[in-house]
DNA sequence: ACCGTGACTTAGG
DNA sequence: TCCTAAGCCACGG
């Protein structure tokens, strides 16, 4: 039997069911296929996954070499809201996607985010160094505003309004800076977001409230004569009888006590 | 004041 | 991911 010319289907008859054959399959991901099928490029549009934390959901965008942002919902944030707010941002699309960025959630579960590809090319030179700077702190540790501006070769001044726009939050732990006192920054943060992550990554807040009340910045060792931030790995090994507590970093220098060089404490 | 041991972290392979 | 080397430092001798 001849084929006749109607019955040989259109591109666009092809098209189309193909993309009801794609509606068919099941949800995840479909978008995705849906823009491959069209011959929409990866690098064109990030994707975007929800992942649970300490804080609540997390929605994490990328694209093919990086993460580009991340958002607590702890706000109320919904999904439209944070692809909304990443196209004005990025000026590029996220789409729900189900695999997350390699790595992340990984990076979610340790606290270690430091080789973590993240995008900052949106932002000013000083803010990406701030950024940068706090994603030194290893996790568990805190360092006050002064310590991120001298690590970042940035004004003090400059540091907290760069937090508040982090454009990746946890991923970049602004909620590991506290202000120069000792009290937590959270710039970037809900109430109550900053106090369980820091918990969860297993931030003592009573002793770090205890220390605050006592004005107390840093932790010397008398065996060593070397003082350090309270949270440094090193100052958590000192036992109590050997701790020395500083109230500023000159009155230890006067105590003929030297900086650690692991957490390189402020010596303004 | 100095030194050795051991715990811990990071960089690099 | 495992392994190693190196750096840093607590602590006791």
């Amino acid at each position: 039997m001849r084929q006749s010319d109607h019955e040989v289907p259109t591109r666009l008859e092809r098209a189309a069911g193909d993309l009801i054959g794609l509606a068919a399959d099941p949800p995840e991901d479909f978008a995705l296929r849906v823009l491959r099928r069209v011959g929409i490029q990866r690098e064109q549009y990030d994707t975007y996954v929800r992942l649970e934390t300490p804080a609540g959901g997390l929605f994490v965008a990328a694209g093919p070499d990086a993460v580009t942002g991340a958002a607590l919902d702890s706000a109320g944030l919904t999904a439209t809201a944070f692809e909304e707010r990443h196209r004005v941002r990025t000026h590029r699309s996220a789409i729900p996607a189900t695999k997350p960025f390699p790595g992340v959630v990984t990076a979610l579960r340790t606290g270690r985010a430091r080789r973590l590809p993240i995008d900052l090319s949106g932002l000013t030179t000083a803010e990406r160094a701030v950024l940068e700077a706090v994603r030194t702190i290893p996790p568990g540790q805190l360092r006050p505003v002064g310590w991120i501006a001298r690590e970042a070769e940035v004004p003090a001044t400059a540091v907290v309004g760069a937090l508040a726009r982090n454009p990746v939050a946890v991923l970049i732990p602004s909620h590991r800076v506290t202000h120069d006192g000792g009290a937590p920054c959270d710039a970037d943060l809900v109430p109550g977001a900053g106090d369980a992550l820091r918990a969860a990554e297993g931030v003592d807040l009573d002793r770090e409230v205890e220390l605050r009340r006592g004005g107390v910045v840093f932790l010397g060792s008398d065996t060593t004569r070397i003082y350090c931030h309270p949270t440094c790995a090193h100052a958590r090994r000192i036992v109590p009888r050997h701790q020395v507590p500083f109230r500023t970093a000159r009155e230890a220098g006067r105590a003929g006590y030297r900086a650690c060089k692991s957490c390189r404490p402020v010596t303004v």
